[in-house]
DNA sequence: TGAAAAATCACCCGAAAGTATGACGACAAC
DNA sequence: GTTGTCGTCATACTTTCGGGTGATTTTTCA
């Protein structure tokens, strides 16, 4: 008669497995991860309680088999708690956005339209850059070979339209213009 | 022959627990929170073992009570279990650090450091920041109430300070180093 | 209190910067 | 083809700048 229970047992499986289908189709929405933990669960669960019947069996005769009973039921369930609060825990990451203002390298954009403005020409520009960056009126001439005096009168016509009496002045007109970086 | 047992019991845990404080000592930087955790558990379970033997001996006569019994430690220990997860599991913030380009108006702080590396004197930075500025000599002298030439010498030692050979060229150069704005 | 550092001023001289004026060629626009 | 702008260059002149030297006073600091 052994074999007629196993068949009514898996019958009886069957049975809870359709049953357990359909109350799961029921609820479509829920929430993935917390369906398939809990279905780890009850599986491990089950599993579980599959073992302890056999071990019951096995160690029901030991004396204080109870407590080695309970604390094998504690331990395994402990150690699934544990691992069930690590598991739904996880998801839990805050993230915090923290804006950290920075210093960013001044683009320089030339102001053209200051540039057209004023009248200062693309030549004159020129110079201008190279006396902000401290050469003096050979040096930018031996540069940009032409001689000492067009360099010269390209300065003082730049002067004349900044309004700058001296070189020093011209530069800092002209940064604060956006004509220089 | 009481008293004397007992005295040295207390002796006994008395230097016991010297030995445990001295061990105790010895690690001091040991995670607090592990700790209050660790201790938490082991006395929940110190209250639910005995809690189980009182059950056990309540429940012990009932029919089915080992499973009643093992029900109650999966319940309590997997309870206990994710709770122990959930306070073990760090509060897992992530912090993202975006750095946010913010056109943050230059502010500027003096480089003191090159300022006294370079020997240049609170006087000769301050003649320098006027010639910035596109002060001639004379300007600057009148308004510092100095004479030209003290303004003169004050410049002359700051381009010597800054290897400079001109003026435009100390101011490139100090703003370079961070003297200038 | 006494030495070192800093600030002040003066004089000279040469170099660099700046002004004024004129001129010439290239090139684009009208 | 005339006009205007731009870049180039020159001469002459004035102003400013920068180097060098020396000196005096004030401040700072040990």
């Amino acid at each position: 008669y052994g074999s007629r229970a196993i068949g009514q047992s898996l019958r009886y499986l069957g049975l809870r497995s359709l049953l357990l289908q359909a109350i799961l189709a029921k609820v479509p929405g829920f929430i993935n991860s917390m369906k398939r933990h809990i279905l780890i669960y009850g599986l491990l669960g089950g599993i579980l309680i599959t073992l302890l019947k056999l071990m019951e069996y096995r160690f029901l005769v030991i004396e204080r088999s109870v407590e080695i009973y309970g604390g094998l039921v504690a331990a395994l369930f402990a150690a699934l708690g544990i691992w069930l609060g690590l598991r739904l825990t996880n998801p839990k990451q805050k993230v915090i956005v923290r804006e950290i203002p920075v210093a960013v390298g001044d683009l320089f954009v030339l102001n053209e339209a200051k540039l057209n403005e004023l009248g200062i020409t693309r030549r004159e520009l020129e110079i201008l850059e190279w006396i902000a960056k401290g050469l003096s009126n050979r040096e930018i001439a031996e540069k940009l070979f032409v001689s000492e005096n067009t360099v010269k009168t390209h300065s003082s016509r730049v002067f004349e339209k900044l309004s700058a009496k001296r070189r020093t002045q011209a530069v800092q007109i002209g940064k604060e213009l956006g004509l220089l970086p």
